[in-house]
DNA sequence: CCCTAAATTTAGAATGATTCTTAACGGAGA
DNA sequence: TCTCCGTTAAGAATCATTCTAAATTTAGGG
């Protein structure tokens, strides 16, 4: 399955004359697999400790290009860098304002909303549009939990 | 109405025991008469021109304060900066991919929508909820034109 | 299979938005 | 009016991201 996934995300870039190299296949097939909301230092980071070593520059390059066509999304958790998911299936994600962990949301309804959210933006802004984020933002369990204690006292 | 609007949000601020300094009023103002969601800097070179200046610095403190208070909204429109948004009435934006210019839409669901995506997220993740905000990405009018010509040659 | 053009990678420098620091200042409650 | 403590300001510092230029590599054509 996830091999599957990485066969069609390249199938997508090749049909857009994007070059396969193995640096973009590396990125690629690491955010396919690790759902852990990494910035681009932290992608940097892991592979280097692995076998491939890659440069911070070409990381950055490579999570644009992803952005781009739609195969990543970018996400910002508050803590100054931007962070990536592999967008396999729609879904969308709530922040903690207080760590900054970053949890996965999936609707059933999200592809209708993103379609009601997209007709209603054209008809009233004559906007042509290409994609459609929303970004909870709230306290997760923890800090519910730390915060809560504090309060109480 | 705009007076109205000064002095509702001055009204919130100061139940919080947020000091009211003259710096704080001027910015708040400014947003609340400038929809034209504008970066620190742009709203410290405008200040500036006027009489009254403030320093950079402070316009960013000030900026996250009403954040913080949700009187206001962060935008990113690719420019590298932040941009923000007086946020008297519920709505969103979208944002054009190729030349950053931001467009407000009011939706009568905008509020329905919030709710609903609010239950899920919450009943998903038990994260608790603060704020939804949705990003809209596309072209603007403008740029549907310029790059349809080029297109057709 | 080899060659070539054009794209990509890389290391390090550069950029630039935002935050930090520290001293002077000023709101607001008593 | 006095005093406490939060706020302002100028400039330095930070740090994520982009840029630069040279070396390398992909992918298509012969």
């Amino acid at each position: 399955m996830a091999q599957n996934e990485l066969a069609h995300a390249l199938e997508i870039l090749k049909s857009h004359k994007v070059r396969l190299t193995p640096q973009r296949k590396t990125i690629l097939n690491y955010l396919i697999t690790h759902h852990t909301h990494p910035s681009a230092e932290m992608i940097y980071e892991d592979l280097k400790q692995h076998d491939d070593s890659i440069s911070i520059a070409t990381v950055y390059n490579t999570v644009r290009l992803l952005v781009d066509y739609h195969l990543v999304i970018e996400l910002k958790n508050g803590d100054g860098s931007t962070h990536f998911d592999y967008f396999g299936q729609p879904h969308y994600h709530v922040v903690c304002e207080n760590c900054g962990k970053i949890a996965d949301v999936f609707a059933p309804e999200f592809s209708r909303l993103n379609q009601q959210l997209d007709e209603i933006t054209r008809q009233q802004t004559h906007y042509l549009v290409n994609r459609t984020d929303i970004e909870v933002k709230g306290l997760c369990p923890e800090c519910q939990a730390k915060l809560g204690l504090l309060h109480n006292r």
